[in-house]
DNA sequence: CGTAAGGTTGAAGTCTATCAACATTGGTGG
DNA sequence: CCACCAATGTTGATAGACTTCAACCTTACG
């Protein structure tokens, strides 16, 4: 596992077979379209905790994570940070028209993208509407979520903060596993305390001890650190402070 | 004043004379795209205070505001709420394809709004790429807005938030009025302290007393409650925690 | 002049941050 | 194979920031 795995993947890859094709931001194109794309695109995989861009730094590439979770932080001088955006597969990682980098972008697991080189990527938003269409579309759901979230951290306690992100999850995790709600939820938690501290506007001892105490009602069950089952996601839902199906629906 | 203002304006107004025609949806439209926006739209006006959309309600509309402030807001079953959009001159309020509205939309000042019906706003946004395009790039610097704002809710001071939202409000003002950063600024507060509280995630006995403790330490000085003199921006900015740029640029 | 809406200020209480010690886990190298 | 180390996570005690509850002030308006 010493391989240096920030590379560019030279495995040619069909966008026909690629598990994001229905809902990235090719999700609409036809097949010329596609073949457009597929001149211009190329895998790259990172490590957890690597980082793929720096805040400031100059945009080669805009793209879509194919797999993995990546995080867009800010940070102040003093060291605080926040996470403004949680990356999950088919979501897009850039702004066309834009030269320099407006957040960080971390991986915080293991994560292979498919990025365009932006220039021509850019020529193509114009040429192409199916494009520029599906890219709006993403964008005003990133938007709502981002108000979602705003919600959570200007009004809600830690223990709703928790609970909130954990139905988030949750909820992205059985869309992916494309099973329904009902029943018990099981999955693995794809960030450290920390993470999710930077997520809720928490400290990482103030997240640990509110995962203590869902766990201690029995709200979730933990196994080892990371795993996580809900036994009734109702009750995790009125712990987050949302009605009936007030969540985000992503 | 006695008369209901909450109605159709019945003035028809020239699309070539409307003081937002170069910042809003449309400002990228040609004389035929605007001629067929001018066949779907209509003003509307409201008092500050009055509601222009309830959450959950169908939309008729989409539209921009031509004048005045309004804003987004979410509330939690108990009464707790959360701003979660400050829209000013320019900026669209609706999401086209959307059945129902997401948000509360508020007059936060006396507002007029340019309304197009949103049936035919739809097919337009699929015929002119203009528009697409246009309300594209509105939407990511939403984006990038709401961004900044979840930095300020997450991680800032009660007395850093309310001078980022000072700097916000200073900024904008600056560039309506199209004068630099340079110099004192004099503005007037569009928002009640109950307003400034939901956009902060404070309650307004907090947001009173920074801004009484930003005046007593010479940050802004006050006449009156809302009428707003910075006689250092810089120093402002600081207050804010922002470094010497980092600010919103809007 | 009286009232209501908006705003200020004070005192007490609560929630979360901070500081600190300790536990657990996984990987590395002797 | 085991010991050690670093990264991650938990738990406790204390401090501090903001909220809550309450009284009071100011202004505009009928």
């Amino acid at each position: 596992m010493n391989k240096l795995k920030d590379d560019i993947l030279h495995l040619s890859q069909d966008c026909g077979n690629c598990p994001i094709r229905h809902r990235a931001v090719c999700a609409r194109c036809d097949s010329d379209e596609l073949e457009r794309l597929d001149q211009i695109k190329y895998y790259r995989s990172f490590e957890a905790g690597q980082t793929v861009i720096w805040s400031g730094d100059r945009m080669e590439f805009v793209g879509s994570v194919v797999s993995g979770i990546a995080s867009l932080t800010q940070t102040m001088e003093d060291g605080r940070t926040q996470m403004v955006g949680l990356l999950l597969p088919s979501d897009f990682v850039g702004r066309p028209g834009r030269e320099s980098a407006a957040y960080d972008v971390v991986a915080t697991t293991d994560l292979v993208m498919c990025c365009f080189r932006k220039k021509p990527f850019e020529q193509l938003m114009v040429d192409t509407p199916h494009v520029a269409q599906r890219l709006l579309e993403m964008t005003l759901d990133e938007l709502d979520a981002a108000r979602e979230w705003m919600l959570v951290l200007g009004r809600k306690t830690a223990r709703e903060k928790i609970a909130s992100l954990l139905s988030i999850i949750a909820r992205r995790d059985a869309s992916l596993k494309l099973q329904g709600m009902q029943g018990q939820l099981v999955f693995d938690l794809p960030l450290t305390r920390e993470a999710m501290a930077d997520y809720l506007g928490l400290t990482l001892e103030t997240v640990s001890r509110q995962v203590s105490a869902l766990k201690r009602d029995g709200v979730i069950q933990l196994e080892g650190k990371r795993h996580i089952t809900i036994p009734d996601f109702a009750r995790l839902l009125e712990e987050a402070g949302d009605d009936g199906d007030g969540g985000i629906m992503v």
